[in-house]
DNA sequence: TCTATTTCAGAACATTCGTTCCGTAAATTG
DNA sequence: CAATTTACGGAACGAATGTTCTGAAATAGA
C-alpha cells in the first residue's frame, strides 16, 4: 500500500512535522507575531512551497490549528472516555488539559484560546473557526455527560454543564499562560470536577 | 482645589478618553494588530506626545490595560459586594462579566484574556502583568468567599474556589470572543453559580 | 537521453511597521 | 513684551512585513 512516488522533485520536509513547528511558533508568538520568514525557516519549508501548499499565512495558520486539534486536543477529549466513572473521566480530562497547557514551558497556553482567540478579533474567518472549535469541544463533553445518564431536562441540562466544563478548561489554559505551574493549577482542576458533579441530577458520583 | 494650570501649551486631548480609544483598538485588533499610526489617529494624540507620555507602544499598551482594569474590570469586581447573599453577589458578578464581554459587538471578549494573554507569549513583561491581573481578581473573589464564612481549611479552600470562579469568568470571556451571544451564555453563568455554591462548606446557600 | 513535472533557493516587490527628529504653535512666568 | 515651557503636525528613518517572481535542481515517464 505504499504511495506511488510523486511525479516531480520530492519534498525535503515532512508536512506533519512542518505543521508541528508552525504550531509551536504560532502558539508562542501569536498570529501576527510569527513572521512568515521565521515560519519557513523553522518549518524547513521554502516560501514558494508554503504559498503553493497553504495559499498564504492565513491558510497556514488554519492548517496549524487543524493540526493542533488533531494531535493535541483530540487526546484531551479522548480522556473523557467513557472509560470509568464520570468523576474519573472528568479528572482525567482536566489532567490532560493541564498537561497540554504546560507542555511547552517557554510558551504555555493553548493555540486556540490564545493565538486564535486574539486573531478572531479582526478576522471573521478566524472567529468562525474559533466558534467551531469551541462548539465541537462542548458537544463532545455534553455527549459524555449524557452517557452518564445526565437528564436533558435537568435543572442544569447537559449542554449548560458542558459549556461550563469547557469554560473552565479554557480558563485553566489562560491561567497556565500567565505562568502558573501545573501543580498550582491542580487544586483548581479538582474543585472543577467536584463542582461539576454537584450539578449532576443523579446526585451521587460514580455513574458510568 | 482646582489644579493649577500647567505651564506650557495645554493638551488638545483628554488622556482618559484617549486611553479608552486605545483600549478599544487593542481589544479589537490585538497588540501586534494595532498600528501606532491608527492608535494616534483614533486617540487623537500626536505621535511625539504619545512617545513622551508612554515611552512607546509597550508602555501605551500597559497603560491601556491599567485603564481597562480601572474602568471596566473594577465594576465587575464591585458587583461581588458583599451586598447580598453569596448567591446573589456571584450571580451579579457573572452578569457583569457577560456585560463586559459583549459590550462591543464588533469585537467581543476581554482585553486582558485575549490581547494581553496572546502578547504574553513572547514578552515576559506582559506575562508578569497578566499574572498580576489574574492574581488580583482571584484575591478579590477569595476575600468575598471568606466574607461569606468559607472556611480556609475546607475540603475546597476559598483560594481554590476563587481560582475556579475566575477561570470560569475567563472561559466565558473567550466564549463571547467566539461570537456567542450574552443570552446564550447566561445558562452557563447560572450553572457556574450553582456549581460554586455546591462547594461551599456551609452547605446551604444564602449566607451574607 | 529528453521531456514533463514538481520542488527548491533566493532575489525582489511594494507596504507597513515602530521610532526619532525638527520646526512651529500655544500657553504660563517674569 | 520677552523668555520659557510644553504640545502639535508631519516628515523622515531604517527595519521588517507578506507576497510574488525567476531560474535552477531533482525526480518520473517516454
Amino acid at each position: 500500500m505504499a504511495e506511488a512516488r510523486a511525479r516531480g522533485r520530492p519534498r525535503g520536509f515532512d508536512e506533519g512535522r512542518a505543521l508541528d513547528a508552525a504550531v509551536r511558533l504560532f502558539r508562542a508568538e501569536g498570529y501576527d507575531g510569527a513572521p512568515v520568514d521565521r515560519l519557513c525557516r523553522e518549518m524547513r519549508v521554502p516560501r514558494a512551497t508554503l504559498y503553493d501548499l497553504f495559499g498564504g499565512k492565513e491558510g497556514l495558520f488554519l492548517a496549524a490549528v487543524a493540526r493542533y486539534a488533531d494531535t493535541r486536543i483530540a487526546p484531551v477529549l479522548a480522556a473523557l472516555g467513557p472509560s470509568g466513572t464520570l468523576r474519573d473521566d472528568l479528572a482525567a480530562f482536566y489532567d490532560a488539559v493541564l498537561a497540554l497547557a504546560t507542555a511547552d514551558p517557554e510558551a504555555p497556553g493553548c493555540l486556540v484560546s490564545c493565538a486564535l482567540a486574539d486573531a478572531a478579533g479582526s478576522n471573521t474567518g478566524f472567529r468562525a473557526e474559533l466558534a467551531a472549535r469551541y462548539a465541537a469541544m462542548e458537544g463532545r463533553i455534553a455527549a459524555r455527560l449524557m452517557a452518564a445518564g445526565w437528564d436533558v431536562q435537568a435543572a442544569t441540562p447537559p449542554q449548560a454543564a458542558a459549556a461550563l466544563a469547557a469554560s473552565i478548561a479554557r480558563g485553566l489554559m489562560l491561567a497556565a499562560r500567565s505562568g502558573t505551574e501545573a501543580a498550582q493549577l491542580r487544586p483548581t482542576a479538582e474543585a472543577a470536577v467536584g463542582a461539576l458533579l454537584a450539578l449532576h441530577p443523579e446526585g451521587a458520583p460514580g455513574h458510568g
